[in-house]
DNA sequence: ACATCAATCTAAACGATGTCAAGATAATCT
DNA sequence: AGATTATCTTGACATCGTTTAGATTGATGT
């Protein structure tokens, strides 16, 4: 099935390309990366690609759907991330921070990829990617009712889901302000400053005290 | 100095303008409200306020510039809306929640407008508009200190106002998320849900407890 | 009053973008 | 092998941000 009709040479790509879907989508990623938001146009993901511009029309209904599928891809990523960090604490307090400070982090480093995963969960009928099944705020969710033992009522525990992602999204919007540079400075580190600003957030106040 | 050289019946405008500035922000904002940030192109603003594209290009360097500008209005008009928040408020404490909630439904009553807003203070040397002189960020500091009656200690009030603003910001992105309407609906209507998220948010647990 | 100058607007154009229709090419199915 | 379908390219269209050159007006100085 391999059989190359053309002599393609190390350069010369075949007429099909074999993954294009999975290729526009790195290719999506690397231009992100790059050059930033504002240059993530469908042309250049396509040039990228090395494709003319309307080929990925036979993959992507959109450009949004193209953003939507690196989105998507976003979501997982900060999945694994939280695993990680949530595997990494010993108490479910510090787990908890651990969990704030590595959604912030992923923010952090992946500024243009988490821009364009909100972007996508906005103006959308269905529910966002974080949502879902055992996404990222599911995760969230998880920690906090474990921390209490399965105790605190269903009300609460989404309330307190909420308060935590909103917290965590907030931070991670203004975590580049430069205004915070000389707060950061005082306390030791950006990561130091992260987990003040969560541990100043209450969040289980009103869980702890019934 | 009204002498119009031109007949210049009700629907003829003169040569110049006259305060094109300000007609280009309030055809931006209309374009906003009624049309949501998609629709938004230098264009269309020209166009609704009866005036060539390359007008525009008078008063402002940009298209960026003019929507610094419009952005600059949302955030004096956020402004007004805390200051009125607050002063309805009795105790203290009912003057942080309803602070918080003035927020999120200014942010929720002008989605376009508060995206532009935020679009324009990310990726900016300079210091964001909401964070200067006494601007809403501010006022939120401003009302934690009132709060603790000015005993806190500089770091602990920053990091307070920090938190608190991410809930807020981070709260204002997600109150249009169909996932919490059966939630709003336990606790009686939307305004209540945000008050309840907020008082979860047990913003002074650390503050109190010293 | 009138000429000059600067401010403001228009017209026309350029390159880039998202998207679509028509045709070329290749893989797959019968 | 022949037909069908999936995939890619070419070329086009409307729109966008922006620039340049020229037209029109208000202000300034004499």
């Amino acid at each position: 099935m391999a059989a190359m009709t053309q002599p393609a040479t190390a350069d010369t790509r075949p007429y099909h390309h074999g993954d294009l879907s999975r290729a526009l989508v790195e290719a999506a990623r690397r231009i992100l990366e790059t050059e930033g938001p504002a240059a993530l146009s469908l042309r250049a993901v396509a040039r990228e690609a090395g494709v003319s511009p309307a080929a990925p029309y036979h993959h992507f209904k959109d450009k949004s759907e193209l953003l939507e599928a690196v989105a998507h891809e976003g979501w997982m990523a900060l999945d694994v991330a939280l695993t990680a960090a949530r595997a990494k604490a010993s108490d479910s307090n510090a787990r908890m921070t651990s969990l704030g400070v590595a959604y912030v982090c992923f923010a952090r480093d992946n500024p243009a990829l988490y821009r364009v995963m909100y972007d996508c969960s906005r103006d959308k009928d269905s529910l966002p990617d974080q949502m879902k099944e055992e996404g990222a705020y599911c995760q969230v969710r998880n920690t906090i009712d474990e921390r209490s033992g399965g105790t605190v009522s269903p009300i609460d525990l989404e309330l307190a889901t909420i308060a935590a992602w909103c917290a965590g999204h907030g931070l991670a919007e203004m975590i580049g302000f430069k205004q915070f540079a000389p707060l950061k400075e005082a306390l030791g580190g950006e990561e130091a400053f992260l987990r003040a600003v969560f541990e100043h957030l209450g969040m289980f106040a009103k869980l702890d005290q019934g």
